[in-house]
DNA sequence: AATGAATGAGGTTTCATTCAT
DNA sequence: AATGAATGAAACCTCATTCAT
């Protein structure tokens, strides 16, 4: 995930993956900077050349920085999905989800982290939601409005559909890859019920 | 919360109280011993007489035995909905998610630290969701049959519509009362619209 | 020094004069504190449960609250001289600085420290000055104006005097038993002949 | 200070200097290399191929060898004063003062530096004291001689009336200029008024 | 000569836990 | 039962020094 990102040397980049991947797994909090340094196979001075702190080192996965690494690869990734053109809706939903469920699958690690840290840092908390909001809420304004176009969706307020289906999906995609991965759920059948419901719900009724 | 339960000293309540509220607060590896004595207003010492360790009274805010105190609590809150007769089911609809809304408002602390925690404690996460899963399951399953019953609600399996509705309802509750308590989101028009589309993709069309 | 002050414990007591002889000899920042803990014989973490910090401790020991305990010390001290009566100013002089020998001798830990650190802390220096500068120089005046009236001192303002006197008497006992304790001066020689001087300059002449 | 001296490239010249300034500002132990390297503008490891070790560092700018530099300065700087042929005794200290005080303002951090790490170095303190000690005490016994010739000043040992007027004016200057640089004294009138009394002290008396 | 990333020993500080009172 | 001083392991962090470039 870091290595083509800017000009970091070796040892940062270890240092990022393996802070990365050990946040995620026992919470920052209860992690060690030299936990750290030994999975990063590092001195534990090394870290503190490179992150003035501790906390630093979370931020610097977490910050705007690494949003804005992040933020191009979330919207190339889901202009894969805006920029083909869907039959119907369903299908769009259908393509969607998953194409979030890639990304989710790709970035366990750092996700975790935020669900776990988010709570607990508030202008953190505020970047993000701008952040990812402003720039993917716009691209999906104009697919609902498309599909609106064509008439396959009621008539309601973009923002309001994508709320509803975004909650639904994200949080159940979340649950079921974040929170609680262990847990086994018939995945094809069970998220194809919920594009019928939820599809259903925002379609246009033919008879009504 | 921890007042009428069980044959609990004062002293104790108010360590699980402080405890409680700190390691939502905070998290539990952020949260101090010494805190957590100086917040229950006792010595640091008298919280190691009545748990074994930090982590012993992070196990009895979280474990089965306080849920089986809270259990209770949610079914005989949840049974004020499900003993009801509600005409339609969009009035039940409407009915279970204000009766979540008020117990998430009532245990904003608990259920923060049930999130944050639980991805660390593999056996908690196991019994969360066994116990509270099995017992009010049950009873979900026979409002769906209910309603099925009365041509409300489209044949199809009782989870699954309970896994989708439930899933959009409380992870849209969750995420407004304890991830996110601070953004505003017009909260009456939002569920009214959350409810008129889950309603309509769950529930029986007529012209079909 | 810390022996009756207060209600110290005894580990406590032991702290502060570690502390101070190593700080004396070594310097502040010269000084770990895992040495004062070997020396103190306690752990090192027992130094942290009673003062915040390694600053904190340093400046408990030359801080306000110390002034205060030693103040008095000084004045009661000082005032042994200032209350009896000498036949001469030269007389008081004499025994004004034997006094202040024997202060010195007994706390050269403590002048060492304050003469080390004080650059390094401004606030403290003011305090220093404010509180030592108002407490002693209220009464030295007072002695001034006393052998001023018996017609043994030129008619000056006192303060100046003061200055004069106490720069060179005070400044000669620092640099002989603070900052160069090794070097061997002829002492009863050297002071008698500065007495000389000094009152020579101060008193007044006969025949003019 | 360090500009004509030797054969210094730019950079060992610009590593002295912040050395010296920020070892007077916040003590030895308290600046770090970096902070050195930093304000000398250079990398840190270039102070490494300079001066073996930090400690090495101090001592240059403290050594001997920074005295023999030093100290011809101090002498062709004091021997203004004692080249020129001064009426009095009076106008030979009010020259000598003025010398010494524009002395320590040019070199008030150097003088800190001494002052201030002189205690934790020995053999550093000895060789001060003798080098310096020596080179200028013979001059000033020949000054003190000379106005004991013409008869202005009393008959005693020189070394003692030296040291007396030079514990007393010195003290005075470092007190004011180093050591409380803050604190605001009529310093014309008050050198006056010490020169005054030590003169007095000093002179022989017409009428005895 | 100069750089600056890397090191690792050691510094300060925190904290869960114990124990004498 | 309750206290809170004491502990010591381990946490975070600093820094003089080295070394490949």
């Amino acid at each position: 995930m870091f290595k083509d990102d800017q000009h970091l040397t070796e040892k940062q980049k270890g240092i990022l993956a393996a802070a990365t991947e050990l946040f995620a797994e026992k919470g920052y909090a209860a992690t060690s900077t030299s936990e750290i340094a030994k999975k990063a196979g590092v001195a534990e001075g090394t870290i503190f050349r490179h992150y003035k702190s501790k906390k630093d080192l979370l931020l610097t996965i977490v910050s705007p920085t690494m949003i804005k690494v992040i933020s191009p690869m979330v919207k190339k990734d889901i202009n894969k999905v805006l920029d083909k053109e869907y039959d119907t809706f369903q299908d769009f939903l259908r393509a969607m989800i998953a194409n979030r469920i890639t990304f989710v699958k790709k970035n366990t690690s750092l996700l975790r982290i935020f669900i776990q840290e988010l709570p607990f840092h508030e202008e953190l908390k505020k970047q993000v939601i701008e952040q990812i909001g402003k720039d993917v809420l716009e691209r999906l304004r104009e697919v609902i409005r498309h599909y609106q176009g064509k008439g396959q969706i009621i008539e309601m307020h973009p923002d309001t559909i994508i709320r509803v289906a975004a909650a639904s999906t994200l949080s159940y995609i979340l649950a079921k890859y974040v929170v609680f991965p262990e847990v086994d759920w018939d995945e094809e059948a069970e998220i194809e019920r919920m594009i019928q419901i939820l599809s259903d719900g925002i379609a246009v009724k033919n008879s009504d």
